[in-house]
This record gives structure tokens, C-alpha cells and sequence, in this order.
RNA sequence: GGCCCCUUCGUCUAGCGGUUCAGGAUAUUUGGUUCUCAUCCAAAAGAUCGCGGGUUCGAAUCCCGCAGGGGUCACCA
């Protein structure tokens, strides 16, 4: 049996968004699961587009994301080179076969020759055939103008590994050009030799391909190739209408989410999920299970929508199962500057303390902010309390004064701090939501905070008693 | 305009002729978990399965129309 080869195969004009990378995770899926190879091509066929560190950057978001791949420009690998300029030779040999078999012409016209006969037909409301103005004796082809295809108009039956039973009309098969006056191939014909040079047995791309996919069995069969197994998948939309996600309208880069604290793995299994369901109600899949249980024929036919708030949920959920040590590990940078005093036990505790109420670690900051360094007294927390704006000043210091006393004797401990807060809520007579709501205000000065007890332990003594001192010098 | 694809709760989806007056998740709302926020647990609300015909004893599921959305008709991929 043929091993599987997959790949992906973008071009460095930019960065990589949601969209783009699920086809490179559900290309990686096939081949982990096949026990295949998956391959990382670069096609750069086309210099203007061309964007600056654009192939760092796709390395590196394939990386992030756990995507490695077995064969690649950077890696090399038995089918070297894995970027389509440097494997010109390649499609001129190909090309050659085709002229020399009848089926690639040189295109006669100037660019806006063939522009007028385009908009002829548009002006005619006819889609645009280039074959309908094949010269009759073309001249030999010497390189400097475009080199077209011959094609052979006729009907096409073929199976799609995602959208099923597929069928066009020869009214969509034309001349299509193979290689460009600056002796760059097209897509269109550079990826159908690339694929069957580097023994590619899957192909999974975007929907934009598919009306141009009854060309490319045309061609396959021009070129005496065995088309490999094709797998259209739908767009991703953009969350708030039907259009596809584009760069255009904000799709954001994959390592945009990385850099906000979207861990890897949460991102992994919200892409995989968009579009893509084992069939049964589990909604959360970790790598592993993905590779088991991907198969192209439960991908939806339809394009889902983007929603970030389900990613958000996939994140925190992530996130709360993370071991204390590994929290650590991915989410220390992101906690403010002030934190950089403390010393990794105080920090992993905050961290576990806020673990549970963490969407993402962009978050930290705000979240943990009081736990490094004292906020000025906001009156604001008691004005706009519903139970405590009703009490008058001194009878907050009376309350906060007795809460002081209490913990002051205690040795901090999460136990020992429950317990002396316990009896005083006895002693007082007051309901946790007057007592503790202001010993948390004070001790906080935040709007939200992890339970009051546990706050206090980590706070330590010297720290609460400073606030409560400082709280009660304003009241 | 031609051709092609798609159409189930706001969103992601299950469903592949009867066990479904459509199930799960998320989001929303409410209640509970000694304070806040969150977690967790309950519960509520939310889809005449795009519309109209047919086939069938029976259709979200099969067929045909229509509508809406998307893609494509580049010397871009």
C-alpha cells in the first residue's frame, strides 16, 4: 500500500490566519494517522506578493502549533528542493512534454488583448474562455511570452474525499497558463507537478479550488500523471456575516492568539472542531485523540463561522487542567512587571489561585495586579457595595478594626485564617457578605479577587495588615 | 450573467426513512456552592430542520423546483 504523503503548500505573502492553518492541521492529521509523511512547500511563484520573513513566520506558526513536518525547505528531505523557484528545471521538462505531445501553445497576444476578449464575454454576461480565441498557428514558444495549455473540453465525474460525488461540463475547461512570461509557473500547474513529483497521495485545500479542479484533471491527463485523492474543505467565516475570514477584515494571525496566552493545544482543538466532529458529543479533542479519530469525511461541507467566544471556553478550559508547574512555565510572562520582585513560590501561588477564573493569560495582569503591589484606596468599592454603602463610616472601623485584631494573632494559614474568620463572623453577628466583602475590599482594593481566605494566605500577614491599616486611615 | 458548492437553536454541531413534537456544546438568563469574580452543579429559554412541491404507511433525512449565502470565470495562489 502507498504510504500517505500530505502537505501544505502556502505562499509567503503574509501570515497565517485561522483559516489557513486548519488546512495545514487537518493535512497534518491524515498523514500522523496514515503513519505518512507531511510536507512543507513553499510556493513562491509569484515575486510581486512576495512578503519579507513571510517563511520564517509560517515556520514558525506550524511549529507553534505543534505541526511539524517531515520534509521541508528548511529541513530538506528525498524530494528536495520544497520551494517551487528553485525547481524551475522541473516544470520546464514538463512543459516540454507537452509541447512536444500537441498540448501547450505559446500565447500569442498582449496582455490587453486578452483583456479585451475578458471583457467582451463580461460585457456579453458570458463567462470568459480563452480557448474560444486559441490562435491557430501559434508561434514556437521562445520563453518570453506565456505558455498555455491545450486543453481537451469535456465532461468531469470525480470524488471528492469532502464534498462528495462531483460533476461539471466542458464549458469550464480552458486554456490555462502553464508557465508566465517571466518563466514562473502558475499555481496551477507547478502544484500538479510538484505533487506528483514529491509522491503526494492527498490533496486538501481550500474551496477557492474548486471550480478550477476539472482544469487540473484535464491537465493530469494531458501530462500522464495519476491525479492524487482530493479533499475540498469549506471556508471559515468571519463572525459576523457570511463572508469568508480574511486578512482583510481582521482574521488574526494564529500567533496573535498565542501571544494573548491561547495555549497551542486549545487552538489546536478549536480549528480541528470548526468544521470537523467524530460524530459523537465530544466537544474537546487533544492532539492524540484528533490524530485517531480525524477522518475527511465528517469534515462539514458547509463554512462555519469563526466564533472567538468558543475558543475563549476551549482556552480556560485548557487552562484549568493545567498542572501547577506547567501554568507556570507558559503563563509567568504574562504577569505584570510588579511580579518580577517576587520569587517563583509566590508567583506560582497567585497563579493557582487565579487558575479556575483565567481565560486566557493576556488577563494576568488585571487579575493578579493586587497581589504584587498595593492600590491606592478606592471609596468606590464600599459607595458602590449594596450592603456596605448602606453602613456609616465608623461602623466599617469598628467592623474592620475587630477583623484586624482577629487575623493579626493568626499564622496565616489558609485553616487558621478560616477559622479565626469563621468565629468572628459569630462574634459580630455580620454576614459574610458585609464582613468579608470588606476585609476583601481592603485588602485587595479590587473589584474581584480568589476566595478571601486564600487571598489573605498568600497576601501574608506584614501585607494584610498594611491594607486594613491603610483602609482604615481613610474611613 | 455562466458554472459549482452550501442551507438543523445566536454560534459550533448530532442526525445518514420510523426508537426525535430534533440531541449535545457554547453563549444568554435564573437558582445553589459561607463575600466579589470565576469554577462546579442544577434549571430555563432558544430550531415551524431556508421555502414550495413530490415519492412513501411514514422525511430534517430521498427526488424536483425556487430563494438566500458562498466560490469561480487572473500571466494570484
Amino acid at each position: 500500500m502507498m504510504t500517505t504523503r500530505t502537505r501544505f503548500a502556502p505562499s509567503p505573502t503574509g501570515y497565517l490566519h485561522v483559516g489557513g492553518i486548519r488546512t495545514a492541521l487537518f493535512a497534518w492529521l491524515l498523514a500522523r494517522q496514515k503513519n505518512g509523511q507531511f510536507v512543507l512547500r513553499f510556493e513562491d511563484t509569484d515575486k510581486k506578493r512576495e512578503v519579507e520573513g513571510a517563511r520564517e513566520h509560517l515556520i514558525k506558526s506550524l511549529k507553534t502549533l505543534g505541526l511539524e513536518y517531515d520534509e521541508g525547505p528548511d529541513i530538506g528531505g528525498p524530494f528536495a528542493p520544497y520551494t517551487q523557484s528553485e525547481r524551475l528545471d522541473s516544470y520546464k521538462k514538463w512543459a516540454k512534454k507537452l509541447i512536444d505531445s500537441g498540448r501547450a501553445y505559446a500565447d500569442p497576444y498582449t496582455p490587453e488583448e486578452v483583456q479585451a476578449f475578458r471583457d467582451e464575454a463580461r460585457a456579453a454576461k458570458k463567462p470568459f474562455l480563452y480557448r474560444n480565441h486559441r490562435p491557430e498557428n501559434p508561434p514556437v514558444w521562445d520563453g518570453t511570452t506565456p505558455l498555455r495549455f491545450k486543453s481537451d473540453p469535456k465532461s468531469y465525474d470525480w470524488h471528492d474525499e469532502v464534498m462528495g460525488d462531483l460533476h461539471t461540463g466542458p464549458e469550464v475547461i480552458d486554456d490555462i497558463v502553464l508557465i508566465k512570461s517571466d518563466g514562473y509557473p502558475t499555481y496551477n500547474f507547478a502544484h500538479i507537478v510538484d505533487d506528483a513529483e514529491m509522491e503526494i497521495t492527498h490533496i486538501i485545500r481550500g474551496q477557492e479550488f474548486i471550480a478550477s479542479t476539472p482544469n487540473y484533471l484535464n491537465l493530469y491527463e494531458a501530462l500522464g500523471i495519476e491525479r492524487p485523492a482530493i479533499a475540498t474543505v469549506p471556508h471559515i467565516m468571519g463572525p459576523d456575516g457570511n463572508k469568508k475570514l480574511s486578512k482583510r477584515d481582521g482574521a488574526k494571525d494564529v500567533l496573535d492568539y498565542v501571544r494573548d496566552g491561547f495555549l497551542p493545544q486549545a487552538l489546536v482543538s478549536f480549528i480541528a472542531t470548526l468544521g470537523w466532529n467524530d460524530g459523537t458529543t465530544q466537544e474537546i479533542f487533544t492532539a492524540p485523540e484528533l490524530i485517531e479519530k480525524f477522518s475527511l469525511d465528517h469534515v462539514q461541507r458547509s463554512g462555519a463561522r469563526f466564533d472567538e467566544q468558543r475558543l475563549t471556553w476551549i482556552n480556560g478550559h485548557y487552562i484549568r487542567g493545567l498542572a501547577i508547574d506547567d501554568l507556570y512555565q507558559q503563563a509567568q510572562q504574562f504577569l505584570p512587571g510588579e511580579a518580577d520582585t517576587y520569587d517563583e513560590n509566590y508567583r506560582k501561588a497567585v497563579l493557582g489561585l487565579v487558575q479556575e477564573r483565567l481565560k486566557y493569560f493576556a488577563e494576568l495582569p488585571q487579575l493578579t495586579r493586587f497581589f504584587f503591589i498595593d492600590l491606592p484606596v478606592d471609596p468606590a468599592l464600599i459607595g458602590s457595595h449594596k450592603q456596605l454603602k448602606k453602613l456609616e463610616s465608623t461602623e466599617l472601623k469598628n467592623l474592620l478594626e475587630q477583623a484586624r485584631a482577629a487575623i493579626e494573632t493568626s499564622d496565616f494559614s489558609v485553616a487558621d485564617l478560616t477559622d479565626r474568620l469563621n468565629t468572628l463572623l459569630e462574634t459580630t453577628g455580620q454576614k459574610p457578605a458585609v464582613l468579608f466583602s470588606l476585609v476583601r475590599i481592603a485588602t485587595t482594593q479590587a473589584p474581584a479577587s480568589p476566595g478571601l481566605a486564600e487571598t489573605l494566605a498568600v497576601l501574608g500577614k506584614e501585607t494584610s495588615l498594611r491594607r486594613i491599616d491603610a483602609m482604615l486611615a481613610s474611613l
